[in-house]
Formats: structure tokens, sequence, C-alpha cells
DNA sequence: GACTAAATTTCGGTA
DNA sequence: TACCGAAGTTTAGTC
């Protein structure tokens, strides 16, 4: 990884078009050919970045340039989509290599994948006498996270999600009408389960009829696992 | 911001869990507080962050960190949700910080708005006697992107993406169902124009008698200002 | 490889 | 400030 730290201005042309004017910036160059182009402050993501594959190229400045003070040009340019990303260098600040060697990656737990495995295992949440008929429901236009049937043995959809958004009423709403078609499932109860819903969505939903419950993701785990460990 | 290269493992709570192995990477702290873990490559994405406003704390490493050949333990509290991010640092490569001043800022266009500022502008892309009515057209559930009338003075609502996918179907799909509830409008005849139109999105779109319009940003930009400049 | 759904999404606009 | 929709979304999983 090279770090270079430069007075520079950027110019983005691509899918959209963007200019940063000139500041004190880091440059950071991966070795698999990405650049990004970061500020002192903001978020997570880049002011500007290219992803890979790319190609740099090291333009002299031209008379206006050096007469505006430039000390060198770069131009990267996406070899797919022909983005193209000019590097403006007033003074280099510091320019630093570094071997990082290959990264092992990261080991992360999923919290929808848990939620819907939580809610399997304790499925009376939603209501007494529910049981489990089984997760990943296959349809015709794709999986339903959890069908369950109810204490007189209805079919239960449930559809689970971080944050409870419109679309994802949306979504439960086409397995629904999928469903009550088939005679073996109708009629089928719909439940939008989420760890935070969305007022829009709520009104959405229980206008569909569906069922609304929020779901206390830590409350589950404590049912599974006693001791909440950190580390 | 302060740049340190070192040898780390990292592990992450909050709403994830997630564990980095130990190898060499950068740490990144900015002045805002904010800290970002980047190995060199994959995406623009740090492989962990914390944004701001957070703390950082120095801990001693304890006897068994110690053995483990442990230097320094860095542990960043996120201050309002209580993520918590550990850092354990076996061996610094590098640790310099430099000043970077106030960033100016991204300045940027974008493309959705300006696609339906151009198809606003060329409203008679989508056939012959098409009028303008009006941009981001007022509903109870959010403004329609155009409002249109035909060559008979039928109304026409507009959505427009820069990717047509099935979100956007049903979202016309929603505000189509509300305005031909409005007497004043209806009949409204929905149009899904994007740059690129999803082959689902396309089905179900016609499926509803929505008719979808694949747009040219180029010949739309080009209609509108003859010589097309990059820089 | 294409497509779908999630993201520690982030970011910007508006009511 | 909360909510909603877009993003140069990116990323991961599935068909």
């Amino acid at each position: 990884m090279r770090l270079v730290i430069a007075q520079c201005s950027v110019d983005y042309a691509g899918r959209l078009t963007a200019h940063l004017p000139m500041a004190t910036r880091l440059i950071m160059l991966k070795s698999d050919g990405s650049i990004l182009i970061h500020s002192d402050g903001g978020s997570y993501k880049p002011l500007n970045w290219m992803t890979p594959p790319c190609t740099i190229r090291h333009l002299e400045p031209d008379a206006e340039q050096a007469e505006a003070g430039l000390d060198e040009v770069w131009e990267v340019s996406q070899t797919k989509t022909g983005d193209r990303l000019i590097i403006s260098i007033a003074e280099v600040i510091s320019d630093d290599t570094y071997e990082f060697g290959v990264d092992p990656g990261l080991v992360k737990d999923g919290v929808e994948a848990h939620l819907q495995e939580l809610l399997a295992e304790h499925i009376e949440t939603l209501g007494e006498g529910y049981s489990l008929v089984r997760r990943e429901y296959m349809t015709a236009i794709g999986p339903v996270d959890i069908l369950a049937k109810d204490h007189v043995q209805n079919s239960v959809a449930v559809e689970i999600k971080r944050r409870g958004d419109i679309d994802g009423v949306e979504q439960l709403t086409r397995y629904l009408d999928l469903m009550n078609r088939d005679p073996r499932l109708s009629p089928v109860q719909g439940v939008f389960a989420a760890q935070e819903i969305k007022p829009q969505a709520r009104t959405l939903a229980e206008d569909r009829g569906i069922r609304c419950v929020v779901l206390d993701y830590d409350a589950l785990r404590g049912m599974d696992d006693p001791e909440s460990r950190l580390f």
C-alpha cells in the first residue's frame, strides 16, 4: 500500500461528474489497483475513489497547469467502465509505501440471519400454540423467511427485517398473494417482524391485514444464550 | 489525521459482531474522532470502522495479552450507540500525524435529478403531443417524479430511475393506485423510465399496464447541450 | 454470470 | 429532527 499525503484537487467523470477543490488529502493506493482519496473527517467513505481494475497514467503538467503550481497530474482510468479520475497535485507532503501481505478477511455474524434463526427457535414469540413449518420456505418468486402454523393450524408467513421498511411489506405482500393461491396453504396470514418498524410501513402492512411484530434482538438472544458475552 | 501501520487484530461488537484476525493493516484516525481500518485491497470500504462521536481508551495489555505478544490494546467506544471496537496491536510499523485543515468538500452532479430535469425539458421523448404538467407532483404518499399529459390530455405519471428495479415499479404502482382514485386525474397512465430496466421489473410493469421507457442519458444531454464536454 | 436482497449501509433533502 | 429515498451505492448469496 502506498500512502501519499498531498495538496491536490480531483475531478471525476463517470456515472456522475464531481470536483474536489484543492486541499490537503490522503491518497491511498492499494495493491489491487484501487485508489481512495480521504479527507481528515467525514465518514468511512472516501471523497473520491476508483475501483479496480484501473490504470494510472502520470501526465506531465502542461504549461498552464505548471503555471498554476501543479507538480504532477495523475489520470486514473477504470478499465471496464471508462470512468476517469484526474488527481492534480500541487505539493506532495509525504509518500510512503508499505508491504501488508494478504489479509485473512473479516469474520462476521449477520443480524438478519441471526434474527431468523432465533425467531425460528422461539416461534411461540408470535403467539401461543404457534409451530414452525420451515425456514426459507421456497415459493416461485423467492424464499419466505419463515413458514409457521398458528394454534388452529392456519398457515403464517413471516418476513423478517432488521429495519421494517415499506419495501419489506411489498415483498411480503407478493409472497402472500402467491401463497394464498395455493389451496394447500390458503388462508395464509402475514406477519411482518423487525427490530424496528417504520410508521409508513406499519400503516401499509396493517391496511393489508398484515400483523406487525417488533422483535427484541437482545431478548431473543438472551432466551437462546443466558450468558450474553461480549468478548 | 494520524496514520498507524500496525500488525493488529480487531473485534467489533455493535449492530453485529465481527472479528479480524492478526495482520498488517492501516489504522486511520481522523480528527473528527472517526477510525477506519483498511487492508491493502478490497473495496473503498474499510474492514472495520467507528463513526463519531467516539472515544478511545488505551488499555494496558493484561498478562495473558502481553504473553501473546500484544504491545497495545485500544478500546474505541461509540458514545451514542455503545458499539465497541477493540484493536489489539502486536507491532507498530509506523505512526505519523498530519495537519490537513478543513476540507472544502465535494461538488457533484447527480444523475437521477439530472435525468428528471432533462426528461422534463424533452417530455416529447415519451411520445408526440406529450406536455409537462409539473415535476415532483405531490401526492399523499410522496412526490411523483413527473406528471404529464398525452396527446389526448390524459394524465401520465412518470417514475424515473437510473436503474429500473422491481422496487421502482412497486413505487409507481402505489402512486398510480392513489392518483387513479382522484377524479380530476383519472385515468392516469404509468410510465417507468430508466437508463436500464431489469427484465423482472419490465415484466412486472407491463403486467400492470405500465409502459417502460429506456432513457439514453447522453442523447438527452446532447439534446440539451450540443457540446458535451468532459473537463 | 445474472439477479436479488442486505448493509455496522451512508448521504442528502424535506416536512 | 425524523423520515424517506437515492447511491459512482457496495457486498454477499443464490439461481
